[in-house]
DNA sequence: ATTTTGCACTCAATACAGGACAGTGCTAAG
DNA sequence: CTTAGCACTGTCCTGTATTGAGTGCAAAAT
């Protein structure tokens, strides 16, 4: 643990000192020097003292300067140990606490709960918010409906967990009637409901190998159908499962002035890869997880941090949603919000069952 | 007709001058002078002669200089003038055409298909993409159905328009066993199928009226869980029928470099509200409309411009796609690919009848 | 032994002056 | 009607000086 090896080596006074740095820091944004520091610190030393500390502060890596007469401002690194052993965390205002859980009343429709929590976080925080939808790894089939369209159109409609809807409209070789649909429909859900989509995907290949023995014709295609309807699925799933908000937020942040920077920026969130791996390895270690700038391997967070919390409903972790903002953000506030933001999340899932 | 009163007053060397200016701006952005322009212009005039001119045009609101020794720019008037009456449009090579085409393929679904032919138009253009989903406003039901969730929750269907389908979830008071919901909507399908889902609403409440003297227990619950579903409905659709792509290609754009003003522009794409408006104007003007910057009648808009063209199956017209982008763009490449870009989504929707 | 004071030094930011440059408007000549 | 000439204006760039914030180090003070 970083923490523990620079706590040890470096003095009470040091770290205190270290820790009114970053607080003066991520209040102003602008470098912080010793004479500034020697004023409204608590600590009485002079600046020439408080030099001597940020010397050995900038050997062990905590700090830097831009320049040579330019004050110093926290690393990676000093944020680290800012975050992990320095800070302590603000109780939220009960009227924060209520504003958060007004916003987040259960309602029936999942994917707009989602999108209010993720607006939510980012209006709050004055960030940029995200939400990741649960990875639909486990997913058990609930149900499965075929409707007719015109001309040899089908849509298919899945509906998982109990709460995800999926539609697909596949072509078919013959035009179905609707009887014929309900026909097909029935026996799809007999056999299928309740399995895992895995499951499912596997045994249509099986089943398909039955039939060409069988000779079935309702059933043969009714598996056909499924088969179309399953693999048609796939695509779909992956692709909206990371919900942004309050982007132009980060907008006017003095360290995100370059356009250029800015540009890229946006779009990886537009491209959401890279943001979605993030997310991943913070799915994993359950609890917050803060990955703060460089930390995070990727060279467009340089200077952002990423503050994250799962969700999770009877103890299964659903997803994961946190906030996007500078790495000096008020880390004090954004984290007991991403924080109890996750906690309702769930319990607001949760209330729908 | 802006364009008839001018080009009357203006001489045929004015208008030809006036044009090479503005092509000239568009291609170097910066203002432009007599000098360069006696250089490279066909018409040869030594620069008193283009200042004179240019004094005219400026006398006419078509130019512009931004100070004292600092060249012409072209007015949004000035535009116009262009656009309208000057601008020959390029025909596109016949690779770029079968580009659009090869990427507006016809598709089983419909959101991806207008997903990627948002993203091609800003590919293509380097600029902006948008296109509008239909207005619900002519909706035929074409299918209603119920599932059956856990604890007195149910899904509802709606197939609209032989395409769009909507989902939301509805508490109901009791739980409704799955036959018992097959029944509700066998019976709501056959009342209301075929019919506009405006006229719908209406009859829910007529036969609300008639159920309350028949005592058939059912069939009440059929009408009264369609009441939650049809008005439960109205919110889901009207929000994101607007679909953006290609929004950081307007960042290095040097009319956009103040960061303040790019936060507006992106503010306003989030909220949709002032676009739909925009496009809602160009969907009743028939054929290519061009929005250039003041004109729009939004501050946040002032120097871009909106290329705009509605879309069409079977002679009726289903949305509105275009193009934004600086009021300095190549007009006469953008406005055939919108063109054709209009006529092709139009083909591809139409492929699936 | 630690803290402070004093001092020389560095670098960024700011302000200012001068000149080059691009362009204009006007007048007078072609 | 067009062009050449000319005085004028504003921007931008460049170099220079100044200021100010901050540093590091050595010597004095506690």
């Amino acid at each position: 643990m970083v923490s523990a090896t620079e706590s040890s080596q470096l003095s009470e006074r040091s770290l205190s000192l270290f820790k009114a740095l970053v607080e003066h820091f991520i209040n102003d944004g602008a470098p912080v020097g010793s004479r500034t520091l020697s004023k409204d610190s608590k600590l009485n030393l002079s600046p020439a003292s408080i030099r001597n500390v940020m010397a050995d502060l900038e050997d062990f890596g905590l700090l830097h300067s831009p320049h040579t007469s330019a004050g110093r401002v926290p690393t990676a690194k000093g944020y680290r140990l800012f975050v992990d052993s320095l800070l302590r965390v603000n109780d939220l205002k009960s009227a924060e606490v209520e504003k958060i859980a007004r916003e987040m009343s259960p309602e029936n429709d999942y994917s707009s709960l989602i999108q209010r929590t993720s607006s939510m976080l980012s209006n709050i925080t004055q960030l940029a918010g995200v939400v990741m939808l649960p990875r639909t790894s486990q997913s058990k089939l609930q149900h499965i409906e075929f409707v007719s369209l015109s001309s040899n159109r089908v849509l298919v409609i899945l509906v998982v967990n109990d709460r995800e809807v999926q539609n697909s409209i596949i072509n078919t070789d013959k035009n179905y009637s609707t009887p014929e649909l309900q026909q097909i429909s029935n026996y799809l859900n007999d056999i299928f409901v309740g399995k895992d989509l895995k499951v499912v995907r596997a045994s249509i290949l099986e089943e398909l190998e039955k039939m060409k023995e069988e000779v079935n014709q309702s059933m043969q295609s009714a598996i056909e159908m499924a088969q179309t309807a399953f693999t048609n699925n796939d695509n779909n799933s992956q692709s909206d499962d990371l919900l942004f908000s309050g982007q132009t937020n980060l907008m006017d942040l003095a360290e995100l002035s370059d356009v250029e920077k800015l540009k890229q920026l946006f779009e990886t969130f537009n491209q959401k890869r890279d943001i979605l791996h993030l997310l991943e390895q913070a799915i994993n270690a359950d609890g917050m997880q803060i990955f703060i700038g460089e930390e995070s391997g990727y060279d467009v967070l340089d200077n952002c941090s990423v503050v994250t919390s799962p969700y999770e409903v009877d103890g299964e972790i659903l997803g994961v949603l946190g906030v996007i903002g500078p790495t000096r953000m008020h880390y004090e506030r954004v984290i007991p919000i991403v924080d109890i933001t996750a906690k309702m999340l769930g319990i607001a899932l949760n209330s729908k069952n």
